[in-house]
DNA sequence: TTTTAATTTTGCTTATTAGACAAAATTAGC
DNA sequence: GCTAATTTTGTCTAATAAGCAAAATTAAAA
């Protein structure tokens, strides 16, 4: 038996003072009503309501049950209508990974606007270089640099990952300055450790491939290391543009060899992702961040993403 | 659908963190489960759980959701156990209508009894001789003098109403005692008068029925009022016996003509009867007081009903 | 990394149950 | 007693939950 609907009956016959009536508000025929209720008195053994043609009354315990179960039905109205306002307003907590260096440089610097415009997200924003399964961690979305995984998750491109070389001023002075991609290999380098290896510099030229590595002066996972060994004039950095943006605007760093084509990696799909799980129903609250991040970082590399 | 099912199906998922342990506590197979939660995400337009095959977690309003389902569910049982519990255990408010001289003289009496021994029964006397009709007014049991209703109620046949003559010695004094039936007919009478007109007096002699009414003294409604008539020597009244019984007692009423058959009516039917709706579900408050009744009143008379 | 095993999901059939509609039964009011 | 509004019952159809087997998924072990 369908207790639910038979309580809804229930309630409806005990408002209206009929069967007729409930029946109209249902667009059931009375029978349904009439059956739906008895089924629910024999559940409980009682008679719920004294019936006469004219006059449908509760009995004295179908007026205290109904008095709980309207109250019931109108708890448990109100917990599905809580439930889809979830669904259609971004509210809840947003747990978001992401790289440490991308989170710090590119991140953080956008969060408070989205925290203002969508006041009842709560995040919570966790820091870590090593990739986490979206599944094995508890987080809704995650900022990767790398490529787009074959998991049955959501990857969106958010931005090139785009590597230059850059050297402090210092260095230049020192080492002069690279004219040419093959120059790099002469120089000192600053080396990021993936967990794949240190990542090699590469230059393209004619369609081929070279790798035209430095001599390592450091290796490190660790980028604000480097990036303070880079500063010092320890050597030539392969960096996301993005991690030393404002240094290259105070001159702190050079940017070498613009027209080139350097790389760390081959592959043109390496790019920083955006990653997020694709259940049947997505929640608005990471609908909104990725809507927001794709606003806020794609505008200036508007290549779309890979379904 | 049969959301309540689903909501069950949902708890039981979410305490055991397992479709299949779920499954198993309610006897089904693990697809039934599975599908009753899927339509219950469907039709919510949420993913409640975060499913993996080894782990079931819950999603972040899928933890509020089941917060309030488990509360709501809670609630539930708890209302349908207060009815089962009303239906074995005799408790709530018992409205009985009797008639007024029945009510006062046997009624009142009993009533102390059983309420120390049905406590939780909370008794609604109202006492009147306007025949009422069970389903018209709102009383669980009505004792009335007369037949049998062919309602649909039932009828218990508590004593019999046998009417006996009595007159007060003052008045045998004056106008003597009657040695026969038919010397009613020469004596003073104290009429009660029914809806059907006053009650004659009749005698039985020979399996004959024979009119005795006396004179007319006084004809009233008010049993009260015709026993004062009585008492203070005006005529000979017919009565039942309940009614006189303290004065036969004290011997201010003298019971006439004890072997002869008299009545007020031919029919053997007549009698003192507990009527109560008889519904799908008895009500335990109510069967107790019958019982009650039965106990009380039909030790002397033990004439069984008639269904 | 590959394999294994526990678990969930899907496909399909059967059984149960709610709905639809007509007819019968009931009863308040004329 | 009759009428009309209402509830209940009978019977068929449609919707849906259960049952079972097979496929898919994935965490943990090898």
């Amino acid at each position: 038996m369908d207790q639910l609907l038979a309580l809804k009956y229930f309630c409806k016959v005990a408002e209206t003072g009929s069967f007729t009536s409930a029946a109209k508000s249902f667009s059931v025929p009375p029978s349904s009503i009439s059956r739906r209720v008895s089924d629910l008195e024999a559940s409980l053994g009682t008679n719920l309501l004294k019936r006469s043609t004219r006059v449908v009354k509760l009995s004295e315990i179908g007026e205290i049950y109904f008095s709980q179960v309207s109250d019931i039905l109108l708890q448990l109205e109100q917990s599905n209508e809580s439930v889809r306002l979830y669904q259609s307003t971004p509210m809840g907590q947003l747990k978001i990974s992401s790289q440490v260096s991308f989170g710090e440089q590119v991140l953080f610097p956008l969060l408070e606007e989205f925290r203002t415009r969508y006041p009842e997200i709560i995040l919570d924003i966790s820091l870590s270089d090593a990739l986490s399964s979206l599944s094995h961690d508890d987080v809704d979305v995650a900022i990767r640099g790398g490529y787009a995984p074959d998991e049955r998750v959501h990857a969106l491109r958010l931005m090139a990952n785009d590597f230059v070389p850059v050297a402090a001023p210092s260095y230049l002075r020192a080492s002069g300055t690279p004219e040419d991609g093959f120059q790099l290999r002469s120089h000192q380098g600053l080396f990021f450790r993936t967990p794949r290896g240190p990542s090699p510099w590469l230059y393209k030229q004619d369609d081929q491939w070279h790798d035209v590595s430095g001599h390592p002066a450091a290796i490190s996972n660790n980028a604000q290391w480097l990036k303070e060994l880079g500063l010092a004039g320890k050597g030539i950095m392969m960096t996301p543009k993005w991690f030393v943006d404002p240094f290259l605007k105070t001159g702190e760093f050079v940017e070498l060899l613009n027209d080139s084509v350097l790389s760390v990696n081959q592959d043109p799909d390496f790019a920083i992702y955006l990653l997020y799980q694709k259940p049947r129903y997505l929640v608005p609250k990471v609908k909104v961040f990725v809507d927001f991040l794709v606003e806020k970082l794609m505008r200036n590399d508007p290549k779309v993403n890979m379904g």
